[in-house]
DNA sequence: ATCAATAATGAAGTGACTTCACTATGTACT
DNA sequence: AGTACATAGTGAAGTCACTTCATTATTGAT
């Protein structure tokens, strides 16, 4: 049978349950929640962020930044600096571990990909780029962040 | 550019979290959330269950159905009847108000999938569904009801 | 008649997130 | 300098999803 689009539809809604729980799960096993792992995902992208940034890169209030940042300082993959220059913020950084964290992240996400899609034609992974890229333009109101 | 599994994962990653994200804003519109929304798709393709059912056909707690469904009966989506036989279980089951938001469920789904997705060669949405089947079989853990 | 399994619910707790009020600073304007 | 407003972070309190642990009705099976 060939391609319906409610089908396709119905396939991207069961990603978003099925490969999302999945996610929640490994993440539950490191000790993370989704939330928490896209502060470290964040900071090891754009490198250290006053918390504010950190609220806005997230999507999030700065009061539950307040929050997520104490979890994850308490638990030793992030610290707390002052800020250089600017007396009121607070400036956030990966530790060590942290980092480490971020390559786990980075590191299992890729050899999962490999290891699940490696065999497939290129065709059809071009062919799905293509497929959620129409959904994510259509769909999506996005984070904005344009020019 | 062909097809990389990583930038495939990538984009997999990327609808779990974007396409959850609209979908909540949508179900918000009409005063739902997911998992409200959950129940009344179970009832209106399952029809009356028992909250015990209910609870592990969302694979939540018979608790958590409790309140869910508390919410649900008090905007008249949902109603509560004495069990014919058991008289320690009670059905549940839509009204006309839940069927009508069942029926805008699907619907809406349907439309949308066809206005995004309509124009796309059948190739493609092929490739994609294949795709996805194998991330969803190799990644994902899915709530069992087999044989 | 009795006793263990079962259906639902109250109580209390966690994690994600919000809004609102308040403190400490920075900035700008006179 | 002096006043006034904007901005960074946090306490307090609340909502929603969801849990575990009692407790109360029943049921079913001996």
């Amino acid at each position: 049978m060939a391609g319906d689009p409610v089908e396709v539809f119905d396939k991207a809604f069961e990603l978003v349950a099925r490969l999302g729980e999945a996610m929640r799960q490994a993440l539950a096993e490191r000790g993370l929640t989704a939330s928490r792992a896209e502060v470290i995902y964040v900071l090891a992208r754009d490198g250290a962020l006053v918390q504010r940034e950190l609220a806005q890169a997230l999507g999030c209030t700065p009061r539950h930044v307040t929050g997520l940042v104490d979890t994850l300082q308490h638990g030793g993959l992030v610290e707390r600096r002052p800020h250089p220059t600017d007396r009121r913020a607070i400036s956030v950084a990966l530790t060590e571990r942290g980092a480490d964290t971020a390559r786990w992240m980075t590191d299992s996400r890729r050899q999962s990909a490999r290891a699940i899609l490696g065999d497939l034609p290129d065709a059809d992974l071009a062919a799905f780029v293509r497929v959620a890229d129409r959904i994510l333009n259509e769909v999506v109101p996005a984070t904005e962040n344009p020019a």
